[in-house]
Order: structure tokens, then sequence, then C-alpha cells
DNA sequence: CACTCTACCTGTGCGC
DNA sequence: TGCGCACAGGTAGAGT
């Protein structure tokens, strides 16, 4: 599930908490499975995280950052859930599940669990967040059209790389990349310097328009049709299925690596 | 710089 | 029912 919608709905989660998380001391970290811990040694990484006070939660593309303070001084922890991993809140003495490898407790009786099958997800300590996100690009959600502008002329790729390209834009993974391209009318195999300034601001508008609904639900869905009150998907994994828009057949096709579904009619090369 | 391939892991779903 | 295989929402790093 995570792509930049569901890291957003786990930072709304957490600042939203109920006992509040912010404003809480972490008393304990486990790390279930050591290597989640990137960069240190997860001896070091708890040692420098307990008595702290989670201060703030943000977010840059699929980046979650947890500002911890200790006397007047910051520190942040990153965390990046790749494919598979998921946020909990939780009382603090719930049983860790079988994919639990990180789990972060707090003085108000609550904990974060980190959960991921494939481990795939990392955590690291960085001083500022800004260290973490110094090679991408600006986050999908907040970008203003004359940057998104601007870095897409200065591209010449095919644009469902270009949209997973996070160096691009922060946030956009293989689910949302389809999705923006099918709403734009915009084939994945076309070339980024082939668009003119109506494309570029379809493009714009569709990424948008797809980030936001997902974020207002949560977050896209497994099986490709509904989740309450949920972001519905397009294209996506409806290979064979008629386009909502023409009828026509979707097809699936791979591009670097990725499977990439689109309508043949509605989205021209 | 653009692109491809591999590696990291486990779970699921499919064909047989 | 069980086995083997292809595939999966992400990214880093090496190689062409």
């Amino acid at each position: 599930m995570p792509e930049l919608p569901e890291v957003e709905s786990v930072a709304r989660s957490i600042i939203n908490a109920r006992p509040p998380l912010l404003g809480s001391r972490v008393v304990s970290v486990d790390a279930v499975w050591a290597g989640v811990v990137a960069g240190t040694s997860p001896d070091i990484f708890s040692a420098t995280l307990c008595g702290r006070i989670l201060q703030g939660v943000s977010r840059h593309g699929k980046y979650l950052f947890f500002e911890l303070i200790s006397d007047g001084h910051a520190i942040s922890v990153a965390l990046h859930l790749r494919m598979t991993g998921i946020v909990h809140i939780c009382a603090a003495d719930t049983a860790p599940g079988r994919h639990t490898r990180l789990i972060i407790g707090f003085d108000n009786g609550r904990a974060l669990r980190f959960d991921d099958p494939r481990k795939f997800g990392r955590v690291w300590l960085v001083d500022t967040p800004a260290d973490a996100i110094a090679g991408l690009g600006p986050d999908a959600l907040s970008v203003g059209w004359e940057e998104f502008r601007q870095r897409l002329r200065g591209s010449r790729r095919q644009l469902k790389t270009l949209l997973l390209d996070q160096s691009f834009l922060a946030g956009i993974g293989n689910i949302y990349a389809d999705e923006s391209l099918f709403l734009a009318g915009l084939h994945p195999l076309r070339r980024s310097e082939s668009l003119d300034d109506n494309d570029v601001a379809r493009l714009y508008q569709a990424v948008k328009t797809v980030l936001d609904e997902a974020v207002g639900s949560g977050g896209a869905n497994i099986d490709g049709v509904f989740k309450a009150g949920g972001y519905l998907v397009r294209v996506y994994g409806r290979e064979g299925l008629p386009c909502l828009k023409c009828g026509s057949r979707i097809e699936k096709i791979r591009v670097g690596q990725r499977g990439t579904h689109y309508c043949p009619d509605c989205q021209l090369a």
C-alpha cells in the first residue's frame, strides 16, 4: 500500500492519536528484527531514542519523519515503508505479530508498531529531515505548477518512468503513476519532451487530483475495486477489463520492470 | 544521462 | 491437497 497517500494517512493518524502521542516520552525501543534499523546498531538506535519526547511528525514523498527532542536538542527518525510496511498505534503491551519489526513504546501506555512482511522497510537516525530528502524531488502533493513544468521540461524520458523517479517528484508509486497518466490521457511510454503545455498541465492536474482523492480516502485499496468511502482505481490492476471512459480493453505492459496499465484508445502514444 | 538488471524478502495466487 | 512458479505497491547499486 505505501505510496504518498498511505504515508500521509499514517502521519495524520499519529498526529491525531488519542491519547496523544505528540508530547509523549519514548520509554522503550524494541527492534524485533534487528535488520530494520539502518545506519547504526539497534542498541545505539534504542539508546538514542529512549527518554526523548515525540515533538512532531512530518512526511516528504514516501518518507515519514519523527522529530524527537531532549534537552532542547532535536533529532529525527526517518521511516520508509517500502513495499509492504504498515504502521500501527496500539497498546504498549500488545504482543508482536508475526511480521512486527519494530516497537517504540511511549509513557502514555501506547506504542508505535512497524510491521513489514517483506523486511524491505527501514528506519534510521538523521539530524534533520532535510538530510534524508536531499536527493528527492519536491513532494508530489505540494509541488507548484511552475516547478512541475520546469522539472518536466528538463527531462526527456518516458512518462511512466519519470513519474516513478523520486528525484523528479517524491511520492508517486506504481499505482498512482498509472492512475495519473490515465486521467491525463497520456500514454505511459510517451516522451516527456513531446508534451505541449496543455499536456503538461493535464498531467499536473491529474497527479493532484489522484493524490488528493487518495489522501482523502486514506489510500488505495488492495484488490482493485473500492475501499469504504475510498479511492476508486481507474486503471491499475484492471487488465482485460473495459476502460471506464471508452469501454476499450485495458492493456498491461512492462515499463522499467513495472507492471503498467493503460487504455490504448484514451492514452495516445 | 537513460536505461536495464539484480538484489533485498515473504506471501499469494495460479496452473498442473 | 501439494508443488513450483510468476508476481507484487519500492529502491539502491552496478553495469551497458
